[in-house]
DNA sequence: CATATCAATGAACTAAATTCATAAAATGCT
DNA sequence: AGCATTTTATGAATTTAGTTCATTGATATG
């Protein structure tokens, strides 16, 4: 079989223009080079070099094997290289799961520090789990999971990125305005919009409305922020989102942030990663940018 | 060393499923490849499958790995299967040397079905040789040597592959036109056109006019065929040509073959190769397929 | 013409790869 | 649930392959 060793022999070889020479440079002797040709010789069927006198020349053969070697042997060795840089995690995919949705937002603006810092790292932002984020963090689906309900299991490990707390948003024009807070009671008469999510993964029924046995006039679903958000300002309905986010949108979009409650609802956003994971310097780098920026830059 | 075996055993047991699946196709126990992964992943630093249960699901290091192996692995196996042509004779480049100017034209006629018949094999032809065509051949610069002057020495073989006529070319409104045959007195007047070579290796002097000790009035040189003809039918000279070639031309230029004395100057064309090279497949086909052609193809 | 250098070669040796035997874990089947 | 089967991992034994050593023959070099 023709193997790496074969093509090192014939490149140094023809670098050092001697078996002998060539042999010192592979830390072997020219004995152990000349067998390994030979073999290789009889594998084939042909020579690779012309014997003359004490000197070798490439036959045609050994002349086409020179340029295999040329091209194949850089590509072991870049491959070498990149495996040493997976190796420790200087080189990876960094597949990142979101179960938060305006946490987007909030994403982008870690994401492309990071991307700079680590040229030869990708990232891949994934939204949809079959077996939900956690189950997509065990199965290797994703690497790191952006969400608001952290589950303490073993092997996984989760880590506060950012406080925030989650308002109404509210149009400009709208009679609650003005209010410094809102009760739940006043939501019976509102219109709630939300991401498509299931009525128990969205803060302002779990703290704010079922606590207090009251449900909206209507619910609807929109999947994006921005229409959301310009619904909201067109008085078509109410929405709940993290007061940053509300706070950035609000040179473009007419609306207002109010609290919900006398103390309002405070949020907490967490990275979970796979414990196995936590020696790879590519997530240890991003888990290290993502608290950095633990206060939302918010537009005035 | 990431080496051969470990590219196939990723790529082996991503096809089948499992490393014993792998082993199967590798001819080895599943336990070598354990070992030998085993040994590649501590050299490396990195696990190439995550193992769980009794399952291998490659790590990101492992995806990258089957993607080098899907690209080096057929590059090795058409490398083999290609130095196992040149080894057979089936591929390889024939370096064919000409010392015979005229020789040319025949020359093209037994390459372009040759070429057909070898589309491994790549033609490539030289006319000027430090060390003269002998040399060429023995230094490896050509293959195959065509030549008028063979020369019988060890190690090189030569074999005749046609015999031609070489006659005196003159336009045909030239006095000498008409004549059966012409004699080497007669050359004293003319002006004689020749390759740029030296006149021993010329057969009009050679053969024709030193044993006369004559000498044409005037000698000029010219490369190429085409011109010279052109000269010729335009009564700037005369020259020697073979027989058959001037046949060739008789339609587009207005010159005729006049016999040179009275018994012609007979000549044949050899090729000349090294011993050593007689089992080379592509070069015993070329050899045969001059053989064929052995009386040049003539346009009346 | 002597000396040094280089490749080839066979035998001895060494190291590496492979097998064998077995354990541990997990899947599938009844 | 329990048993048979399948799969990977592992340590020791074995075999194979590669390497070195010692030497030869050939050929440049001074």
């Amino acid at each position: 079989m023709l193997e790496r060793i074969h093509l090192a022999i014939v490149l140094e070889v023809e670098k050092r223009g001697s078996l002998t020479a060539a042999a010192e440079v592979l830390c072997v002797t020219q004995s152990a080079l000349s067998h390994s040709m030979k073999k290789l010789e009889q594998h084939l069927g042909t020579d690779i070099w012309l014997r003359e006198g004490r000197s070798l020349r490439l036959t045609q053969a050994g002349q086409y094997l020179l340029a295999v070697a040329n091209r194949v042997l850089p590509q072991l060795s870049l491959a070498e290289q990149h495996l040493r840089q997976f190796a420790q995690g200087e080189r990876g995919t960094l597949r990142i799961g979101m179960e938060c949705h305006p946490c987007y937002q909030w994403l982008l603006k870690v994401v492309s520090p990071y991307l700079a810092a680590w040229p030869d790292v990708d990232v891949d932002v994934k939204q949809k789990f079959q077996f939900g984020g956690i189950g997509a963090l065990f199965g290797y689906e994703i690497d790191v999971l952006v969400t608001p309900d952290p589950l303490f299991k073993p092997g996984l490990q989760f880590e506060p990125v950012f406080d925030y707390e989650q308002v109404l948003v509210v149009a400009r024009g709208h009679p609650l305005a003005r209010a410094p807070y809102i009760t739940p009671d006043q939501m019976a008469q509102e219109t709630l919009i939300t991401y498509p999510v299931a009525p128990d993964r969205l803060d302002i029924y779990t703290r704010f409305l079922q606590p207090a046995g009251i449900a909206p006039r209507r619910h609807k679903t929109i999947e994006t922020t921005d229409i959301m958000l310009q619904m909201v300002a067109s008085q078509r309905g109410v929405a709940a989102l993290p007061r940053w986010l509300v706070l950035e949108y609000a040179g473009k979009v007419d609306v207002v942030p109010v609290r919900l409650g006398l103390e309002g609802v405070a949020k907490q956003i967490f990275l979970g990663v796979r414990e196995a994971d936590l020696g790879t310097d590519y997530l240890q780098a991003f888990i290290e940018q993502a608290r950095q920026r633990v206060a939302p830059a918010v537009t005035p």
